[in-house]
DNA sequence: GTATAATAAATTGTACACAATCTAATTGTA
DNA sequence: TACAATTAGATTGTGTACAATTTATTATAC
């Protein structure tokens, strides 16, 4: 059996060969794309995300915020505080447990919504994607995102 | 004409109907597998991909460097001052035009890439996708890079 | 030939990400 | 009921990301 090329060896350590440089690349790039409609609502994507999990609960722990973004206290406990600091949230412990922190939707918060509904509609020519191809590519990254981790 | 239910309104504004979620959370779970993988060589995954940019081209400008992995010389300068301190790399001006700075790889940096074959052969189990769906995501995804600026 | 513009990196400041650790509260159990 | 184990957040430290600014160098315009 003849070793395989000299320039073949290291294929699978070639930037053109990897899955997860496009989708790290294209995950900034898009994000990138938002900064300016985002820049209206004085907010950040990660600040932004987090307020449509919140437009949809209205409360919710920092603990299940966490598993419905995939990020952890580290990364939440300043940006709610951020949030907190802008009006839009409020932090306080569960009376129940007192280890709980729940966030909580301000009315000021709610009426951003309104505003924000502008930043989905500026988005939408940016992604030059089909709708099939949209379909596909969601399905995909969903994939990913939730089969990766073995059986 | 009626208007739109009031839970449709801010369809737009779901975390479940957007793109750009998955390919935020799906990038940094993945990221996030390599981890372990890339800490046996002392490397970030962002340095993993700059090493991979020197494997083959041995010698690149930091400007160039950037074109190819869609950042810019406020994350790379530090990321590169980290790779001369681990010995992979050397950074030295351009002789012929002294703004330039031309990054190197050393033999170290070299000899590194032998070792670094585990990654790939590591990652291999962890992605969950057929052949076919890591195809169609690979172009899906490359199609968002390089499109999404409009015409 | 010098003022001006353009270019390449570096620097500064803000905001993530995330591993590791710490603190406080709750739960399980002997 | 003590008390170890678990849990939820907060904190700390490192490493990106990236906009905005600065510095040094090169190109150009007149």
């Amino acid at each position: 059996m003849p070793e395989p090329l000299e320039s073949d060896r290291y294929a699978a350590l070639r930037l053109e060969n990897q899955l997860c440089f496009p989708l790290y690349a294209a995950s900034r790039e898009v994000i990138r794309q938002y900064r300016p409609h985002l820049d209206a609502l004085d907010l950040t994507y990660t600040q932004y995300i987090t307020m449509m999990v919140l437009w949809a609960e209205r409360e919710i722990s920092v603990k299940l915020l966490g598993q419905r973004l995939y990020l952890d206290s580290g990364t939440l406990t300043p940006l709610l505080k951020s949030l907190e600091a802008k009006g839009y949230v409020t932090r306080t412990r569960s009376e129940s447990d007192e280890r709980v922190v729940l966030v909580r939707l301000t009315d000021a918060g709610l009426s951003l919504q309104e505003k924000a509904l502008s930043v989905p509609a500026g988005m939408r020519s940016c992604v030059r994607l089909t709708d099939d191809e949209a379909a596909t590519l969601y399905k995909l990254l969903y994939k990913l995102l939730t089969g990766e981790k073995g059986i």
